[in-house]
DNA sequence: GTGAAAGCGCTAACAT
DNA sequence: ATGTTAGCGCTTTCAC
């Protein structure tokens, strides 16, 4: 007789079904994960899973295994559309490998991002893919001694020694601020970001660069920085509107929607007056009016490939070194940068 | 000598504390887990850990103590502002109540929906908040034989022994469609999302009983059903205003911003040619021009209590029977809805 | 106060 | 082809 461990009430386990199927618990996992079995010793063990509406506990798989099945993905906001479409692309990837993924939104608060990075030795998950909003000494030493693959979405110093994805917003920033100048606009104002976080001083040395190179002088009176969000942008360009400015460059597009109704709100008119232009290309470019000029980061791309990176990593733990790989951006052209009003 | 199992390489354990503190395993437990030790005991197991960098499997602590500690929301889109509303608010509550919040994106896939009902079984997390746009037979049989505790945001059918939080969107839409008959439209055009999701069915069923109240009637040409979405928002609008409506009342706030997108493009002013509302009062209702009106179905309010209910549940698992409590929807107005022009 | 030992549910040798 | 058994890392009696 194999002895009935305990046939509790609670949620059946493979003892269950041994003793209800007649088999020993080895023949229930070979079954279960199957391996071969005779026809009717199968059949048995399968019917008596059903009949317990037996679910294999995944955290007892877990332990003994060493692996989890899922990976984590840690942003600073899930209520940024960018970060929804990074989500939308690693979930498309890591679900068709078979990796369920955990979502952890650290609101941007290092400690937080710090703790996710930690968390990774808690077995929880086999993988974390994490997009820093700064990246600090206590960053670099915690991606140094993580325990187990990361992928950084965002720029990493050089020498750590960890697979990351970029995106190139200085080129972005660039862009943007060149079609303004080449649609005629010459006091192009600069809303940004925090400026001692990555994306911000990138996109200050983008729009620094891109005025250089179209023969413009960079005029304080010009740039505010300010948080990421809707209303920063409306009041940041309602200050800015004693400077006089043509054009309306933002570091993302919630600062741009903020920027256009703000404008509205004073009776300026999109683009005839002022043109406006964002960044990331998200669903809200197009949710406003005039549809938004935008600079699309490849969030997506972004996503895609850090996910991309982790599988790798996964399977081949030490072989390649470090990558880095950089999303090349793309400007998307919509009404609001178009032609300025002919009078003035 | 307490045995050395094994001084793996691998990732620090209490046998490598215990080893290098010269103590048991069931000492460093207890240390680690607060209970009472020697003085010095404590001390050397303390050091011992943080040398060794050690930090306690998840996996193993959930196989031993039968929970993990982790709680799961699956949300139909983790696109729309309403879910990640709901995310922020369960967020809060599960996080002060020491769990980790696992999210799940289902794209309103009903097989979706069942798998993350089923996988409660796999005691990956100890509970589960859904919200499903849905529900099918299977749907409450899966809940009537859920491995643990749930609880539902949206409409259950009598009966189904299952917490749930309701949002009355019937009520919802009925405030927006009064306010807009106050306001002076009498041809108030309703763009809808699928008609057989229970949002879809309620919000038109609260439409429906506006009109009646308001002595309108009920003009088919005025009504489309459409999926959520702006694009959707936007050619549904475009197609209605045939019948020539002087308000549109969309069962969302993106359906909205599309409304107003196609209401812009064809010249009309809003709210003076025509007048428009959304649901949810989502970030998005202040991401256009002009800002939305916009009906609060309390996304962050029903969240909340979901996840009391369900903290609850987890203390008392059989105790109070079923709730279901409803949140009550609130008029947010704003200038899409002001008057219309005295000409005409 | 501390150590030895028994599992939590499962998989994977290892026997038979 | 099938059964027995040894753990995965941890918590928790139970003795001492």
């Amino acid at each position: 007789m194999h002895g009935g461990k305990r046939m509790g009430a609670g949620q059946p386990t493979i003892f269950s079904i041994a003793e209800r199927a007649g088999v020993s618990i080895a023949s229930v996992s070979r079954v279960l994960n199957g391996v071969g079995a005779r026809r009717d010793t199968v059949e048995r063990v399968e019917r008596a899973a059903a009949e317990l509406g037996y679910v294999p506990n995944a955290v007892a798989r877990s332990l003994k295994g060493g692996r989890t099945r899922q990976l984590t993905f840690a942003m600073p906001d899930i209520g940024n559309p960018v970060y929804v479409a990074m989500v939308r692309a690693i979930q498309a990837v890591t679900k068709a490998a078979g990796y369920r993924l955990l979502l952890h939104s650290t609101d941007a608060v290092v400690e937080d991002e710090l703790a996710v990075l930690r968390s990774l030795g808690d077995r929880t998950s086999d993988g974390l893919i994490i997009c820093p909003i700064r990246i600090t000494d206590a960053h670099v030493e915690a991606l140094r001694t993580a325990a187990g693959p990361v992928v950084v979405i965002g720029s990493l110093p050089d020498g750590v020694p960890v697979d990351s994805v970029r995106a190139d917003s200085v080129a972005g920033a660039a862009l943007a601020v060149r079609h303004l100048h080449e649609t005629g606009r010459r006091r192009i104002a600069f809303v940004n970001g925090p400026s001692d976080t990555v994306p911000g001083g990138n996109r200050d040395a983008g729009y620094r660069a891109a005025l250089d190179d179209c023969g413009l002088v960079y005029d304080p009176d010009l740039v505010v920085h300010t948080d990421f969000g809707i209303e920063s942008g409306a009041e940041a360009t309602d200050r800015l509107l004693a400077a006089r400015p043509d054009a309306v460059f933002c570091a993302n597009d919630q600062l741009a929607l903020g920027a256009a109704r703000a404008l509205h709100a004073r009776g300026l008119r999109i683009p005839e007056d002022v043109a406006v232009a964002g960044m990331d290309d998200s669903v809200l470019a197009q949710a406003g009016w005039p549809p938004l000029t935008s600079v699309d980061l490849g969030s997506t791309e972004r996503g895609r490939r850090a996910a991309d990176l982790l599988l790798r990593r996964l399977d081949t733990p030490e072989a390649a070194t470090p990558s880095s790989t950089t999303a090349p951006p793309r400007l998307v052209v919509r009404a609001s940068t178009g032609p300025a009003a002919t009078d003035s």
